[in-house]
DNA sequence: TACGCCACACACAAAAATGTAAGTAATGGC
DNA sequence: GCCATTACTTACATTTTTGTGTGTGGCGTA
């Protein structure tokens, strides 16, 4: 997720998309395995490294680490260093994060109901 | 996205997270660079094969019949065979598509805002 | 007979995402 | 001095996603 390639069609034809919708941009930020639900973590309140990594199931430290840079770097999350040893550093969603609040809401309704509908199969 | 090693840590974080969220069993049926796309362009009617290929920039035969095959089996199109010469195939959205769509215009939405927010960054 | 059409299938290759294992710095407590 | 704590970093390996190129069937048209 960090070093891509850019000359690589698969580059091109994520740029392309995302000039295209609006849509397509918000999935590339939001995508992949945790950056939403680290998000959704964070919808109440402040957590700090360590207290993600513990309700975040199976994640690793590298992961965490990535997927909260790129976060940062997108826009969607704060970073607060507080100079203490050990370390102690914070994130909270930012105000454009805050906005997809009730996005996030809503696919996990529909994933519930989808969920149900397509038990079956 | 069609075979994978359900053995691997990556398969088993996969499914710890489908089961633990709707959210994030959602992402798991939409995510990836061309299924909400197809889906949007579907939602105003049918289309064919051909015609999906002409307005999705970039793509090829062979990743618009994999994500066909699985928006099928997810339960989110509907796939009509016409038994012409040649084949016409046509791809609407289900009831529980549609039930999606004002969540990805809300999508589309904040995408377009945030990226005005972050254009300098 | 040769060719184009359409909706694919197949073997292969490249790129990207995710995971593994180990190590770091600074400090406080024992 | 030795260990624990925290938030990372680095090199590497694996898995997953995406793309490339070619082929196929059956019918209509030239």
């Amino acid at each position: 997720m960090a070093k891509r390639k850019m000359t690589s069609t698969n580059s091109i034809n994520r740029e392309k998309l995302n000039d295209l919708c609006g849509m397509e941009y918000a999935i590339d930020l939001l995508g992949g395995r945790w950056k939403l639900l680290i998000l959704y973590k964070l919808e109440n309140r402040a957590l700090r490294f360590i207290e993600l990594k513990k309700i975040l199931p199976g994640i690793t430290d590298r992961m965490l680490t990535l997927q909260l840079r790129e976060l940062e770097k997108d826009g969607l999350l704060h970073r607060t260093v507080y100079p203490e040893v050990p370390p102690r550093v914070e994130y909270r969603l930012t105000d454009s994060a805050e906005k997809l609040i009730p996005v996030w809401k809503a696919l996990e309704r529909w994933g519930d109901a989808h969920r149900e509908v397509q038990l079956p199969g």
